[in-house]
DNA sequence: GCCAACGTCTGCAACGATGTATGGCAGGAA
DNA sequence: TTCCTGCCATACATCGTTGCAGACGTTGGC
């Protein structure tokens, strides 16, 4: 059996209640009697029960994180982030997957991992905003990513129209005038696939380049697909001399069947991507991308959440923060 | 204030702990009993209460996972299996990045992460196995990796040297003499390292090549790592026709360096790694490697460490658990 | 010299569930 | 009738902490 509180207050000779005060930075003790108390819990190796401490205050200290899928480089690098940022803080993540399932996304939103949270980082993917706020508890909740903006709620997200544009100039600017991308549908224009897309087609008008459908090809945000994507494309006859993959697997994926089928990047094709993965600076060629200031966003999301959960005034309404981003111009897009 | 077990007795007529045996699947229960119980539960929305469920029965459904960082290809993809094989158990991971920090290793095992946690999926780094020893609790501990090869652990691991030596094999078939190793020193024996460097060294013997300490090259396992190694093999002039990164993001690092500096992969120098991360097969030349068997190794993990938990017989002693592997030749190293 | 204010500490009652022990009731055996 | 057994439901204590209200002794103002 553990150490308890109790058996701690015993040791040093004080109520159950100053122990727990000690604990909580209590403003009026005297230093006599709290170097006792911290004696006692030295001497016991007394612990904090957490459990116990939750079911009391109400608060667990975790943050839940939901995101389709963590294999994904962006979601690990973005993980791996937040949980850091999280812990400089005192907090802990509690990472939930839903695979783009609606029906997880539902509920990690009301369900036991909401329990099991004090407030809730989330990317939905597969739900809309009405869903969300049909469950929204009182818990504090920040989106992330676009799929939403909605103005009920907070997000933290980056520049996606602007930076897509400013790749697409870049390509542009190095004389690419048919390029394809990897994974949108023509029509569309929310989430981050719309965002990327509008900033693209913005991007070849002020160059005044014909939007050519054609060159769109939609597909899920995978490896696999981009490279399925441009076999697709290659396969149908259209031509294009670069590829921007919405966002660096696509692009990656793509670039492996552009150099499987003997075209050389860049010379025949070029190739960019989005998100700046560890992986597109050592990729061959090395991958032109967007780097979306992960950093910014981890260190913004969490700060912004743990406010919310602890009743800081982080603006009354619903913040918007956008994260600046950078062109890494490399091999595969000079 | 949320619904709790004591609104559905009070509505459905019958005593708190008859509501509590219904959840629990006691035996002896009317049916008209149940039904009026679960009636009430679904008319109120009613949730139970996991906090209190833990403290009162000292479970917390959760494991623990212990690795360096989830921004680690690897890492990431074996964590994303892990929930996916807990969660279809009923248990969720809460992820610890210990950045191969010993402290944080140590805190792990005895801190408050373990109290949060039913038992542990570990990957030391640092730590020794005395040190483990020491501070283990009561619970259930795996060992994942092979730092720590301890009679007194339940382990669960990958064919290292068997593998290491097979691919190295599959190089020397090739005819390559000169096989350069990334992410191990020359005298290693012990750990992932040392163990792929015994096959590769097992391997040279049984095909008559001389060990050659001069081409091998230790360092931390990063892609920025490996890249860096082989241009240090390169500028002090050691020639090799075969580079063996001990992981796939070493591998994937090498290969760029070399294929920055104009040699031909695999025409000048072959490049093989170790873990079959998505990527690999989408690298440029597609990087042969080998497949350690990670669904077999989550699988296998999460289904030992809840056998432990839930106190099943999974034999009275430790487990020694190795997954099979497979060789993927690919282009790097046809 | 009295009362209010202050600083310091304490006791009790929760938080919401589960384990143990036990209480009824029906039906069959003695 | 009486006792026992099997089924079903209950009461109470308990897990280890924190919030609330208040007790106690000291100090300071008037």
């Amino acid at each position: 059996m553990a150490v308890t509180m109790n058996d701690v207050a015993r040791a040093a000779g004080v109520s159950l209640k100053t122990v727990s005060n000690v604990l909580n930075d209590y403003e009026f003790i005297r230093p006599a009697t709290k170097k006792r108390v911290q004696d006692a819990i030295a001497e016991l190796g007394y612990e904090a029960n957490l459990t116990a401490r939750s079911l009391r205050s109400g608060k667990t200290r975790m943050l839940g994180l939901v995101l389709s899928d963590l294999s994904a480089p962006y979601y690990a690098e973005l993980a791996s982030r937040l949980m850091k940022a999280a812990s400089r803080r005192g907090y802990r993540v509690l990472v939930e997957q839903s695979d783009a399932v609606g029906e997880v996304e539902l509920n990690a939103l009301q369900g036991p991992f909401r329990q099991l949270t004090d407030g809730l980082l989330f990317t939905p993917l597969v739900i809309d905003a009405d869903a969300i706020a049909d469950r929204l508890g009182k818990k504090p909740l920040v989106l992330l990513g676009e799929h939403i903006l909605d103005p009920r709620f907070d997000l933290v997200t980056m520049k996606n129209g602007e930076a897509a544009a400013d790749l697409t100039a870049h390509l542009l600017a190095g004389g690419r005038r048919r390029i394809a991308v990897i994974g949108a549908h023509p029509e569309e224009s929310a989430g981050s696939a719309g965002l990327r897309l509008n900033g693209y087609r913005k991007a070849l008008d002020e160059a005044g380049v014909t939007f050519n459908p054609e060159l769109i090809a939609p597909c899920e945000w995978r490896r696999d697909n981009g490279a399925a994507a441009v076999a697709g494309l290659l396969d149908g006859g259209v031509e294009f001399d670069a590829v921007f993959g919405l966002n660096d697997v696509l692009a990656l994926g793509a670039m492996h069947e552009l150099l499987i089928r003997g075209f050389r990047v860049p010379q025949d094709v070029a190739v960019a991507g989005f998100d700046d993965i560890d992986e597109a600076r050592f990729a061959s060629p090395s991958l032109t991308t967007v780097s979306p200031g992960m950093e910014e966003i981890a260190e913004r999301s969490i700060g912004l959440l743990i406010d919310r959960i602890e009743g800081r005034e982080a603006g009354d309404q619903a913040a918007h923060i956008e994260a600046g981003f950078q062109l890494k111009v490399r091999e595969s897009a000079p």
